[in-house]
DNA sequence: ATGAAAGCGCTAACAT
DNA sequence: ATGTTAGCGCTTTCAT
């Protein structure tokens, strides 16, 4: 390992001067940076993070906090980010919440304060105006994904909208009897699925069409819950819908699944749109509306980039709605 | 953010004892300890990892390095590895190889080697010779995940003995024309569709069977794969096998797919194996051989952790044998 | 058991 | 454009 002094030695010039050529930061002469970087490479000079951050009091790595790792939305957005901060010679530190409260109580007040990072992207957790507060007065900055925070520049998707649009393509192929899968508003945080849902209760009462309660079931945002909530709405003989929208796309292939070991045809007998683009999406035949969770993560680094590397363009709104895209497949039709 | 003399200051100590008595090392009398600590938490005080480490030389953080992220068992392993490293205090910084060979360049050419993390777990990498010495040149335990990589420890499965584990399953349950859909060798590390492939042939060779060269498919390890492999060997008038062995449950349950889209029931007219016991096991009602990711990430922090605090006990074996239990459900069944 | 002091490797003023 | 110097905040000898 060598060190700076090993550099300055080799290029024949002094520490400060290896740094400065090395960085970009300060001026040097294009000939010295250059046998600066010569001598480098020949050594295999690599600063060291920690002295440099001790320094500078900038780590070039940033904290990547998440509800769950092992589910393909939040794999798709850390893998976004990663790429995106590797890019620009920043770290990923990956921080699951999962388990316990006691756990995100130690990654709060210790391991995001201790300086390794110099800012945090939060996806899909509804931070508490303590937890906030205490990355801000570490002047870290901090970019939520999935939902606006008080204070916060955030990337969010218009759930309502979401909603509202998924409902409206089953409306617009003819069909009157469109039930909901969605979500427990208590499980998740920014009531996504509260709000995804009012979507869909707009977009039918605009139709002049009834959301009715019996068309509506609660799942866990998984496949098995999608099935059997399905197996419910469409094994009941009377008042069965012609149409699901599912508030997630797992549960869409569920309920995809549910149907066909009724003996019923998708799209057939029944019309299904989920929401999210899955992996698995294309595979099923599944219509959904595409979110880009890997975009996302790019876009929220990016976001951090900026305030952290002011002068680009000044913060415009503090949140910023995500795109997201209807795509058709094969699991809707005219009723 | 207070520093390690404001905390001194309250306690009425000196900064060095603060750093032993927070730290562990060297001797404090109880008072002071408890002093101290008290006066750590009325300010808030955290360490400066940058400070620590650029004074220690250690940073108290591992660096894992997965060749995807958005793949149940990389996700499964990584949130083991998280959740078991922050027990022991540590911090996870993520490499996603995924990308480009150059990113691979750069992760062991600059990013590993800025002193930033204190050891490195490898998930299914095949390491070069060269990319190992670079590690072990700077004192950074590795250890490898999912195959034995030369002078490293790893954890790693016999995947021969898988192979043969799930095709004996069947060969048990009475069937004889057993066919097996495996991955293409190039395409993954370690060669472990391979070594799959090579119990399989030796478990049918072993009963006396034979293990038809039409009965095997290669596919890419995904559900569509596997679902396409199934409908070939399934499809086909003659030799239609009456089991099939995946080489992974992603491919099993395409193979499941398949099998009622042709009409046929699982397990009434084909049995099928895969290996994994992935998340959607359980709700395709799959026999299928476990493996534990996530323990096995906890299993790799473990033996780093012994890496990095010797004491306990001294190397055993090189490599772990990784243990796996076969799950008997519902898609296979006597012939 | 505790304190004083040196130094980890780098960066950023300040000089020149 | 380059060198000199003084830290960044902590840990760890070395004394006591």
């Amino acid at each position: 390992m060598p060190g700076i002094h090993e550099v300055a030695r080799l290029a024949g010039v002094s520490a400060a001067t290896v740094s400065r050529a090395l960085s970009g930061r300060g001026s040097v002469s294009p000939a010295t940076r250059a046998r600066v970087q010569a001598a480098a490479n020949e050594l295999g000079y690599v600063v060291s993070s920690s002295a440099s951050g001790l320094a500078t009091g900038r780590t070039r790595n940033v904290g990547v906090v998440i509800p769950f790792l092992n589910r393909w939305f939040y794999g798709a957005v850390v893998e976004g980010a990663e790429s995106a901060l590797l890019e620009q010679g920043y770290d990923l530190t990956l921080y699951n919440l999962g388990g316990s409260d006691e756990e995100r109580r130690l990654v709060f007040e210790h391991f995001l304060l201790r300086k390794r990072v110099d800012a945090v992207i939060a996806v899909s957790l509804e931070l508490t105006p303590d937890e906030v507060k205490r990355l801000i007065d570490l002047d870290k900055p901090i970019v939520g994904v999935g939902g606006p925070l008080p204070g916060v520049r955030t990337l969010s998707l218009d759930d309502v909208e979401l909603g509202r649009l998924a409902t409206e393509h089953l409306i617009a192929l003819g069909h009157t009897e469109i039930a909901h899968i969605g979500g427990d508003a208590l499980e998740m945080d920014f009531h996504l699925p509260t709000n995804r849902r009012h979507g869909y209760v707009e977009a039918m009462e605009a139709a002049g069409l009834h959301a009715h309660d019996h068309h509506f079931h609660a799942a866990d945002f998984t496949m098995e819950g999608g099935y059997r909530a399905a197996k419910q709405l469409l094994g009941n003989p009377v008042g069965r819908p012609s149409a699901i929208f599912a508030a997630s796309d797992e549960m869409a292939i569920g309920a995809i699944l549910a149907a066909k070991d009724l003996g019923m045809h998708v799209p057939g007998d029944v019309s299904i749109i989920g929401i999210d683009d899955h992996e698995l999406a294309e595979f099923f035949g599944l219509t959904t509306i595409a979110q880009f969770p890997d975009m996302q993560g790019r876009m929220a680094v990016e976001v951090l980039m900026d305030e952290l590397h002011p002068g680009h363009r000044e913060a415009e709104e503090l949140n910023i709605d995500l795109p997201f895209e209807l795509v058709v497949r094969s699991s809707t039709a005219r009723r």
